[in-house]
DNA sequence: CGGCCGCTCAACCTTTCGATGGATGCCGCT
DNA sequence: AGCGGCATCCATCGAAAGGTTGAGCGGCCG
């Protein structure tokens, strides 16, 4: 018997320099075509539309407008999509829930040994989900602890607080009474499970519920 | 007349993906040979006292304990040592000074097209500087603005604020009186333009004066 | 050597923050 | 309709953090 069909993949990321690393990894290993490379996710979800591709790999964070999760979901969203593999340096919660809601078959990252790669990208081409290890990890200790979700609210005045602002400005910028201010952020501190604002703005961060 | 001498290159990166690109984009290029890659900065700075290396293409951040900078430090410390090349994904002032205070000769961020990074080689190669135009900008705005280095032990203080300590806390966990922790935040706040630890901490972070 | 700077600490007063408690309106569930 | 849960809003008060002043010590440099 000869060589089954061959996994065809396109690779988004904006760094040259891993678009080839990914190129030469994949080539070498029997099994895999790399069909196109594309620096922005723009282009990914435009080429992701062709026929003939099986799985994209899919960096999270671009220099340009788009971001990796809203290219995921518009792939994802067409019918006979190809699967979508994340592949990212970051690993924050927010990072890998907004990946998973936006329909990836997988999370990697860019740290992963190539025969984990390798896995990883056979396991998606079947329809598998494949998560790193350390992904995985944080996913169990998010479903241990539900209560970490901030309101819209709790997260616009967590975010000014983080950048600085004192109650006073923060009730300034928003519109509303000190008080109020204080009342969120006695929710955002029971919720976090701290009982002080730079300790929420240390939670918040290493959670990625805000950004820095 | 045949070819020159090659560039002698040891690659430095805890992404075997990003080694496998850098080999790649390199060996692609006329005039360049990759001696040996390596995943810790201990191994680089081992590898880098053997005879026959001409530059060092060196990783910041590391999986494990070293950091790229102090692998940098020990590596140009020695006479007749190669010259270093700082590749990273981070452009925060504390990564780029570090660097350039550890003694290396360019600094270089992984988004570089791959004739930025070969020109930044051979420029390395010969002793001249290279920053990436991102970096040379930060570089600047720091020289109009002379008022922005912390101690070492305001350092300190201002991470462990960072990291959601209380002042009682932050005096417990180095041994000070809280009279001496507010002290230095009076100091850091004067240094900052800022007057609460929360903006204290957003305005150093977004200098990249301690890590997030 | 005298002055500058980093690091350390104390006592005092002021401002801000956090804890507590309570109100309203929206939404889903029974 | 009634209920509980949640997000949003607000006021008051004691506790913690910040601001001020003042001071001692050791290292570095012109």
């Amino acid at each position: 018997m000869t060589d089954p069909a061959p996994i065809r993949l396109l690779l988004a990321d904006d760094h040259p320099v891993v678009r080839a690393g990914l190129r030469a990894v994949l080539e070498t290993e029997p099994g895999f075509a790399v069909v196109a490379d594309v620096s922005t996710a723009e282009e990914a979800v435009t080429l992701a539309a062709l026929p003939g591709i099986d799985v994209v790999l899919m960096d999270l964070r671009f220099g340009g407008e788009m971001r990796g999760s809203q290219a995921t979901a518009a792939i994802t969203a067409r019918p006979g999509a190809p699967r979508v593999l994340v592949l990212t340096t970051y690993d924050t919660d927010a990072d890998i829930l907004a990946a998973i809601e936006a329909g990836a078959t997988g999370y990697l990252l860019k740290d992963a040994p190539p025969e984990e790669l390798a896995t990883a990208v056979r396991a998606a081409a079947a329809g598998k989900s494949a998560l790193a290890p350390t992904v995985a990890l944080r996913l169990m200790d998010r479903m241990r602890d539900p209560a970490v979700a901030l309101s819209r609210r709790e997260t616009e005045v967590l975010q000014l607080v983080a950048d600085g602002l004192s109650n006073a400005e923060v009730s300034k910028r928003l519109f509303l009474s000190q008080a109020t201010v204080k009342s969120h952020l006695v929710h955002i501190y029971t919720k976090l499970g701290v009982d002080s604002r730079t300790a929420a703005v240390a939670a918040a961060t290493a959670r990625g519920l805000i950004r820095r």
